[in-house]
DNA sequence: ATCTACATTATAATTATTCTAAACTATTGA
DNA sequence: TCAATAGTTTAGAATAATTATAATGTAGAT
């Protein structure tokens, strides 16, 4: 249990007022065990239903990508129709399985190693995301 | 350059009916030299472009995603609010680069290896993708 | 306590994508 | 050859995710 005071530690450090909305925010992301993926729908439903109180969607939406860029939350990247976020900032992977659209942390531990040899002239290497998709073994190939 | 009929047969051969808006894509994506990344928005362009005609939005989407699924194109994982598109369907990986937006090729012999040690309970290895986040040295990490 | 810059909000706007249902056309086989 | 039919195309409507707007609210500094 993360005390309030420790998320308005927190995000007054980064140079983010610690406003009602925000920590709750960080109520619902960070005060538990695991980390999770989400998205901004999953996101806004668990506040309305945990917190019993409704935070506009812009709100949501402005405090995630805030979060996003102040390191707190990593964007994953799989094509859809919308942006998935993980409160694991971890260098890790993902499985994603298809058929139940299911993402599941593959750890770096888990890879034996990506040792990239090509680099882009005059750019360096920001991130690296793999994303291994599954399915059962009849499933056709994507 | 491929001829029509080529292109014809390929269509023919996997159950797609050869229709003039289907060939004229299929001129467009797959008759020059180079593989290419593209959104459907792209390849709308190029056709009213190149071909100085016009085909309607829903058929390109039908189109690229019958192309997609008999395999004659891939789709990239990168989170955006559109997808992107590969005439190149060889395993390969991508650069991205944050600054530009541009999509790179990373053939699989430039990159050592991915080997996958955890694996999902009853589910298969479908593909492996990598995305390589690039920018200049002075921009913040993603 | 007051000011000011930053935040929140409801709502409108925008953008990507999918749906619909009518018109069209490639293929089949009589 | 030609009609039947099953697959395609189309414009436009519908849906869904996200961003913009502009008015109101609030945290933190003076």
């Amino acid at each position: 249990m993360i005390k309030s005071i420790e998320f308005i530690d927190k995000l007054r450090s980064s140079g983010l007022r610690p406003t009602k909305q925000r920590l709750k925010i960080c109520e619902v992301l960070f005060n538990r065990e695991k980390t999770i993926h989400f998205t901004i729908n999953d996101l806004a439903k668990s506040i309305s239903q945990q917190l019993n109180e409704k935070i506009s969607l812009a709100t949501v939406y402005n405090t995630v990508h805030a979060f996003k860029n102040k390191g707190y939350l990593k964007e994953i990247s799989i094509n859809s129709d919308k942006s998935y976020f993980d409160t694991n900032t971890t260098i890790h992977h993902h499985f994603f399985d298809e058929e139940t659209n299911e993402l599941i942390d593959c750890q770096e531990s888990d890879i034996d190693s990506v040792n990239i040899k090509k680099n882009i002239t005059g750019k360096k290497v920001k991130s690296i995301e793999i994303l291994i998709k599954v399915a059962s073994d009849n499933q056709n190939q994507n």
